[in-house]
DNA sequence: CGTTGATATTGTACCCGGTAAATATTTTCG
DNA sequence: CGAAAATATTTACCGGGTACAATATCAACG
């Protein structure tokens, strides 16, 4: 219902963030004032916060989101007989071959990871992407009201992940290698799922539920 | 130098302290404004700053902090061949015994910690501590600059500990049971620690630094 | 005791992210 | 077109947090 509107919805909010994200660049995340941003994109400051509730979400947008909807769209569609666990580590190769951002490591994605970790309140915002990323793992895992050990679970994965991820940008920017670092990520990727998947494992030949 | 003085600083941070928890309390955290508590304490806004950086710290000062000096100690005091992550085990039962709120559970912890995940802005703060005393702890096993899975292991430990946590409180206040809440902390404790563990005990068995 | 230097404390003024509510503008659709 | 609904803007405000200068308080020393 209403085509006309819904693509100058899209272009604004585009613009927002193109405009955005140039602006922190070219600055640093703190540097650049909301009201600067808005002028920038010809909108207002209310504007702005129509399409993004935090300055955060201009840089952040979805990040998590996405994952948490990778994850979710390949535990539902994994083979028969195949665990969730080893699903997502298929799922982080898949996307390894496809060079997909989360899972592979250049310049580019570096140069993001550092902007983000300088500023802390970036860094704040991700970690509650990440909680809500966990939370959404977990009910995927065990359904609604998903109990410790899923939640415990799913933390553990998405703590894998990230720290996997600033490995991986640590070594890309010591060592200047690609290759390195995305094999510093997958080593760390595998030794963490690893031990969920062990965890898991354990409790479910300990006790029946 | 300066005994009077110092005296007085402690003093002081403690009314501050004590006014706030009671007005935060009272009302909710967000509903009160610096500007009061400064009021009700008999000092400027400016000297709230002086003694807590942040008004979350007004609540969770130094929780974290805290966990971090005993981990610390705890790893440092170990006896010989103990593994740290054993040894973190066994702390956690001795404080346990000693019915230390980071590891017994019953009305009073329960409302506290409500309280806090009652409020976005003091979950931020204390996502924040985690990850210092999880890059703290890291420190602690594998000396400055950590590798990543010393850093994961430790990440590992503080997830474990929050999760656990948060399932003791949750089923304290569905069930209104210590025992059971306590029986949930430390169940889950162990699942998490021994993936840990077994992870570490893996990679120190497949790879030779 | 009184001066001096350090340290706490305060006042003032400001910035910025974020919210609320009223108003204006645009778009859709009958 | 004209009314209704959705969006955008304006304006005004709140509250946490910072910067900086001014001032009070205390310890120490001659």
């Amino acid at each position: 219902m209403g085509e006309r509107r819904e693509n100058k919805k899209r272009e604004t909010r585009q613009r927002i963030s193109d405009v955005a994200t140039e602006l922190f660049f070219a600055r640093s995340f703190e540097a650049v004032t909301l009201d600067e941003i808005a002028a920038a994109a010809n909108v207002s400051k209310m504007t702005v916060f129509n399409y993004f509730a935090r300055k955060e979400d201009l840089m952040l947008d979805r990040q998590d989101d996405l994952k948490l909807l990778f994850f979710r769209e390949a535990i539902r569609a994994r083979p028969q007989g195949q665990s969730p666990i080893a699903e997502l580590r298929a799922l982080m190769g898949r996307l390894r071959e496809q060079k997909h951002p989360f899972a592979h490591f250049d310049r580019h994605t570096a140069d993001f990871w550092r902007f983000v970790a300088a500023s802390p309140s970036l860094e704040a915002r991700l970690r509650e992407l990440n909680d809500e990323a966990a939370e959404g793992l977990a009910i995927e895992l065990a359904g609604p009201n998903p109990d410790g050990l899923a939640r415990l679970a799913a933390g553990m994965i998405v703590l894998t992940v990230r720290t996997a991820r600033q490995e991986a940008v640590s070594v890309f920017e010591r060592r200047g290698s690609a290759k390195k670092a995305n094999a510093v990520f997958f080593a760390l990727i595998d030794q963490g799922f690893a031990a969920v998947q062990g965890m898991a494992a354990t409790d479910a030949r300990g006790q029946s539920s």
